[in-house]
DNA sequence: TAATTTTTATATTGATCGCTATGAAAAACA
DNA sequence: TGTTTTTCATAGCGATCAATATAAAAATTA
């Protein structure tokens, strides 16, 4: 008899392999790579050292993991923005109101999980810093990808530079994620946006 | 006989306290709070532990110290452009282009100092992390203060949201931390930094 | 020179770090 | 039932963490 779609042979695992990832996104978007032990994340997932790293293989590539379920999930929002919006302005529009709700939520705001989780590192954690790293410049990519799309649509002017308006949206995005930790009113976070807004090439800022 | 302006009694220290700092801050800099151990400290000070203890009482005073000393060298640019520049948008404009500099500056670029440090931290170090909160915050407060000046002076309109524009400048500075240490061009982050100032209330924003 | 004071270096402290060797437990196979 | 396979919990690995107890070293003071 072949084994289709039955269960594996050995024991099972009483680890919930995505109820287990969930949780340690959760540690890691509040406390940073560095600030999460392995400790910590068994406790919270309820189960022993050795159920982790048969599961995750080991601290960094379980961070990797969460990363990508952050991507996939809380974070999915600035692809969403970039794909669904009709147009670039739309896009960015949405990607910073959306960014203020995402980041500011909770009793406990956590910004933004690729922002805030590992900017410094001790050396030895270089490849975590990198991958972080490679992250955000993607997402700044991303935008800029749409940018180059509105001016062959005419939305932007040709002489529109769009990897740097790109970066200027993905900084204030940033921002708001550190001012979102560190406590700033829903409501300034809210008008940061809209003031960003201003800068859109062509428009014209309030009086 | 008194001891007035001589030599104190004991023998005399080998550690340059100055000296140290400042090598505290170029460690703590680029690697963080959690990032720097004590043994990086001592190595980099040339010095043993018991001889940082008794000079700097403990891990945390001496990143305290470190940032202090940051904030009146490195970081300084800021409270220097808010009191010297005749204009807000004139302090605005040059805290912008600072920070590029300061921020870019060197082989591996360290961005700034209060917003990269520890955003992210372990539970048992919330201190550090309210510690580096707060000076973010008093620097929002030390431009709300130039804009408020602003308005009295005429150069701004009396319902500008002083307090929203002087986060959505620190949030733009902050995201310039982050792509600076990212690896971002300068010639970007210069862009950046003139993009940011379409958002001035009544600019109009190039084509 | 002898006593006092302060800093120094040596060596370690207990705690925690990420990670794993070992063997029992729990399932599917034969 | 007995074998095989996989995961499980116990316990502990060496390394490193921040911080110190101890006592020798180096200065001033008496």
């Amino acid at each position: 008899m072949k084994n289709i779609g039955k269960r594996p042979r050995g024991r099972p695992r009483a680890l919930d392999r995505d109820e287990a990832l969930e949780t340690a996104l959760q540690l890691f978007w509040r406390h940073g790579y560095e600030g999460t032990s392995v400790a910590d994340l068994t406790a919270a997932m309820g189960v022993t050292p050795p159920s982790l790293y048969t599961a995750f293989g080991s601290k960094e590539r379980l961070y990797q993991e969460a990363l990508d379920r952050y991507g996939a999930s809380y974070g999915s929002f600035t692809a969403r923005a970039l794909a669904e919006e009709p147009t670039a302005r739309q896009a960015v529009e949405r990607i910073l109101q959306e960014s203020v709700a995402v980041y500011s939520e909770g009793p406990a705001p956590r910004g933004c999980m690729l922002a805030s989780g590992a900017v410094t590192c001790a050396p030895e954690h270089t490849m975590v810093v990198a991958d972080l790293s490679k992250r955000r410049l993607a997402t700044i990519s991303a935008i800029k990808a749409r940018l180059d799309r509105a001016v062959i649509e005419g939305e932007l002017a040709p002489s529109t530079d769009t990897e740097a308006l790109a970066a200027f949206y993905a900084a204030v995005v940033q921002g708001l994620s550190i001012q979102a930790r560190d406590g700033v009113d829903r409501d300034v976070l809210k008008t940061i946006a809209a003031t960003a807004l201003n800068a859109w090439p062509g428009a014209a800022s309030g009086r």
